[in-house]
DNA sequence: ACATCCATGTAACGGGTTACATGATTTT
DNA sequence: AAAATCATGTAACCCGTTACATGGATGT
């Protein structure tokens, strides 16, 4: 049972999906593709963490409910009780930074530029998030209360990175006017 | 070549290390084991982006220099122009709340102020960093400026972390005082 | 005509961690 | 006496991505 396999379970804690969209659900906390997703829940199934059933659909293929079982949510229970790990980012843009001086100015900036339309479609994305989730979600308690303050920390962040960004591209700006002139 | 591997390339093109001091300068940027970044300098030397030579110490274990050569100079800067991957982030915390409301709310507490303090811990290592950094290594082109603009990021999305934590943990807690009395 | 969405699954490979192996010096 | 630091390397394993495989419905 590794990290990815109780978020799983977290998800299916809350309402019983199919594996395709279990993956769809877990995107904007854990990056994770189907093939990845697929043979985790087969395992959790045998050691009877999950049940499923098939679903019949005419205008679309089958698919494959799952759901939680009694001793899965007790699992998921006793997870909460352990040890978090450190969050892990891996930003190739810090080690491209790093390499900045190999390089003129015009490149860094395009880069940067770049970077800063990223920051400002997340910021968007979360944005639109947090307008979807009513004012009753937002207290704790109720269904949409993690979802109300991770997409919280979501568009926070995202605000601090576009801040940095365009500090960065000031910093940038003013030094190719100054060395052009 | 991947894209530690051109991690590593940049730290060599600033200053010839062990292995094992790569292994510390790259932490902050990017979090690999000596066990994965010995085997990438070997394949390194074999393609020639790399020298290397033993130097003897008397009271530490001997230590092979790393250099990087003209060949592996070019292709750093070749790697320059290619496409930056996004950022990827890993935090379990974000799949645990997700799971909250499975939980009382003082374990939910703990798990946030168990937070804060690596927040916290996060901060102080930046300022700490920072600090370290004299005015003329602020400007663009000179060597300290790369880390200026990373720690500075880093500072910001510490105390970004920090302002979200405590905001949740507000939340919580006034949550608790309404349930209690 | 081509791409994307829905939906499931497997195989091969590369990325990354943990553990094994060694051993002197220094700190707690 | 035990643990951490410095220093290198390999082996086994798990995590995660890319590619292969299939196929109808819908959108551009």
């Amino acid at each position: 049972m590794n990290t990815l396999s109780y978020g799983l379970l977290g998800l299916l804690a809350r309402k019983e999906s199919s594996g395709y969209d279990l993956m769809l659900r877990i995107q904007p906390f854990w990056q994770a593709k189907h093939s990845q997703i697929y043979p985790l829940l087969s395992r959790m199934e045998e050691k009877q963490f999950l049940s499923s059933h098939w679903i019949q659909q005419s205008d679309k293929p089958d698919k494959k409910i799952y759901a939680i079982t009694e001793k899965g949510l007790q699992k998921l229970r006793e997870w909460m009780y352990q040890p978090i790990a450190p969050a892990v980012t891996k930003d190739e843009l810090a080690l491209r930074t790093f390499c900045l001086w190999l390089t003129e100015t015009g490149i860094a900036i395009d880069i940067y530029e770049d970077r800063r339309i990223v920051y400002l479609e997340k910021k968007r994305y979360f944005e639109q998030i947090l307008s979807d989730i009513p004012e009753d979600g937002r207290i704790f308690g109720s269904q949409a209360f993690s979802k109300y303050i991770l997409a919280t920390k979501g568009l926070m962040m995202a605000e601090t990175e576009l801040k940095w960004c365009d500090w960065v591209l000031d910093l940038l700006k003013q030094h190719q006017r100054a060395t052009t002139s």
